[in-house]
DNA sequence: ATAGGTGCAAAAGTTTTGCATTGGG
DNA sequence: CCCAATGCAAAACTTTTGCACCTAT
C-alpha cells in the first residue's frame, strides 16, 4: 500500500486524513504479525520520530472503529491489531505468541451458512471468526497449513 | 454442583482443596453470565468475606490452567471465566458486554473434521473456538437461537 | 513437618484521559 | 477560521508479584 492509497483509504472513510494516521496504516500493512500499538510505535520511531504511543492507541483503536483495520485480543489480554479485514480465523500459538491468520473459503462459507440457518434473533452480527489456540511443537519452525 | 462435588473436582486435578477455591468454584457454577475476577469476588463478599481478590485472581487462573473452568478474552481486554468447558462458541454483545454460549454438535464436528481434514503440522491444538460478534437490535430481550 | 495457598500491599503493564497546542479541510 | 487530531503527562484499570503467615496433606 501506498501513501495515497492510505490517503484514499482514510477520505472513503471520513476520516481526516493525517501524517500520523497515514503512518500507521503503512505501517501496520508491513506487517504479517499482528503487532501491538507498542510495537507499531516502536517501528514508527524510525520513520516518524514525532509520533506519541497515546496517538498511536487512538489511531490504532479509530481505524479499527471504521473498519479499516482489525482488532484482535490475545488469549493474554492484549490488543493487537491486523490490517486483513476480510473474513478469516486466527491460529494463537502460546509459546511463541504468534498469532497466525487462517483463511479458508470453504470453512467460512460452511459456517456463515451454518449460521444462518441457526437464526439467531435479536443480534445483528459484525464479525464470524474461527479461534484456533495451540502450541507450536517445533517453536523454530513454521506451522505448516496444507 | 455441591461443596463435596467441587472438592472432587479439585482433588481429581491433583490440586490442594481449600476453602477459597472451592468458594470460587462454586460461585462460578451458579453464573451464566462469564463473570470477571472482580465479580466473582464481590458475590463471595457475601458468603466468604475473608476472601481476597488477589486470591480470586490466583485461583480462576490455577483452574483455567488446569483446565476445570474456561478463559474467556472479552472484546476490550477483560478476562472472563465460563465454567463450561466443553467445546462451544461464544456470541459477544458489543452494546450489552453479554456473552453467550452457543453449544452445537453439528457446528463442533463440522469444523472439526474441517481441521482434521487441512492437516496443520508444527501445532498442538489445545482449543477451537467460533467467536461471534454483534449488538443487539433490542438490549431489553434475549438473543434467540433457533 | 512441609509444600503450597492465602492475604495484604505494592508494583507492573497496558490503555485511556484531560488539556494545551497544532494542523487539516 | 474552526473543529478535530496530536503530544504530553498523569491517571485509570486490570492483573501480577513478593513476602509473611497460615493451612491442608
Amino acid at each position: 500500500m501506498t501513501a495515497s492509497e492510505a490517503k484514499g483509504v482514510l477520505e472513503k472513510a471520513e476520516l481526516k486524513v493525517t501524517q500520523q494516521r497515514i503512518a500507521v496504516l503503512l505501517a501496520l500493512q508491513n506487517r504479517e504479525d499482528h503487532p501491538t500499538a507498542e510495537t507499531v510505535y516502536s517501528v514508527l520511531q524510525e520513520t516518524n520520530p514525532g509520533i506519541t504511543l497515546a496517538t498511536v492507541y487512538k489511531i490504532l483503536d479509530t481505524l479499527s472503529t471504521s473498519g479499516i483495520i482489525n482488532k484482535v485480543m490475545t488469549q493474554e489480554g492484549i490488543k493487537r491489531y491486523d490490517p486483513i479485514v476480510e473474513n478469516h480465523g486466527h491460529i494463537y500459538c502460546s509459546n511463541t505468541n504468534e498469532i497466525i491468520d487462517f483463511y479458508d473459503e470453504e470453512l467460512n462459507s460452511l459456517i456463515h451458512s451454518f449460521i444462518a440457518k441457526k437464526k439467531l434473533h435479536n443480534l445483528r452480527i459484525k464479525n464470524v471468526s474461527l479461534q484456533i489456540c495451540g502450541d507450536k511443537v517445533d517453536p523454530g519452525k513454521k506451522i505448516q497449513i496444507n
